[in-house]
DNA sequence: GTTTTTTACTTGACATATCATGTATTGTCC
DNA sequence: GGACAATACATGATATGTCAAGTAAAAAAC
């Protein structure tokens, strides 16, 4: 059986051989996560926000009414990033969420969503259900399992 | 046997189950990328480049002499990006590429790795190799090639 | 051989991300 | 209880990413 010339290879017009079987798991975990965003980020722009905009509503969705201060949505969100006070800036100023200095502990500043932001992510549910069904819905449920374990493998023993 | 609580979900703090198993993989999926992706460019960010940066050079010193036109770098990068032109601009600007305009077809602007961008690869190879090897080698053979194989299939079929 | 289309970028405007540093508040240790 | 450290952000500077138009050259159509 002769071995197979890697997918990865075509889709980067590359020529040249890989390295090793784990540079090919690299190069596919990250263009495949890139190639899975832009979809997601399609589905969720024509409402007006950017994929961790919609994140960080769902979050605050998810909070209720007791809402989460500041860096609680920060270590909540799947993507990490720094910048998030002026992404809730930008939120603020769109009257998605609105925020509060913690009266208990006045460094912390909470966080809700606004009935306009809960009507926002009304409107997505329908297409990012969709999207949840069939963005990986071509795999099996043992590949779905499987991948599963193996991602969460890797950054649970991530050196 | 009772259902493992996902790992996701103590990553992101969350209380709530997930939908279903395909939201767990993609969530999954992003955050894993996510990781690695900081992972790297902090192997390169010390020599000054970007993970994209770093990924233009390594395109242009496989290409080699003949250089390259632009958007066949862009389109040999594994996160697709539209804003080609300003990188190039500023890896020209440091000294590591240099471009011209294809004489035989004058649309077209050529590009080439410079010496200079030629030593800071070098300086790296160490660095990025280690990293190659220890990024996902916590995976056994046989889990690297089924995660590379579920991932073609996600790109593959991706409706 | 001239109009039309396509290709290969380029540019301007703007959104977002990142880093270092600054500030207010709270907790901790004598 | 007063100094000092830690926490929870905020801010300015800068880099980078993204989108919509624009331009120039080549290819295709007529």
């Amino acid at each position: 059986m002769k071995p197979k010339r890697p997918q990865i290879l075509e889709e980067i017009h590359q020529g040249k051989p890989l390295h090793s079987r784990t540079q090919e798991a690299f190069l596919g975990l990250m263009r495949t996560a890139n190639v899975v965003d832009r979809k997601f980020e399609a589905v969720v722009a024509p409402a007006g926000v950017s994929g961790q905009q919609y994140n960080v509503l769902r979050i605050l969705r998810g909070a209720g009414k007791e809402g989460l201060p500041t860096l609680e949505v920060a270590s909540r969100l799947v993507e990490q990033t720094p910048g998030i006070t002026r992404l809730l800036d930008r939120l603020e100023k769109k009257k998605w969420i609105r925020r509060e200095r913690c009266p208990s502990d006045r460094r912390q500043v909470l966080c809700w969503i606004t009935p306009e932001g809960l009507a926002l992510l009304a409107r997505l549910d329908g297409p990012v259900a969709d999207f949840d069904r069939h963005a990986l819905g071509m795999l099996t449920a043992a590949e779905q399992r499987e991948l599963v374990r193996i991602l969460d493998k890797v950054r649970r023993e991530g050196s």
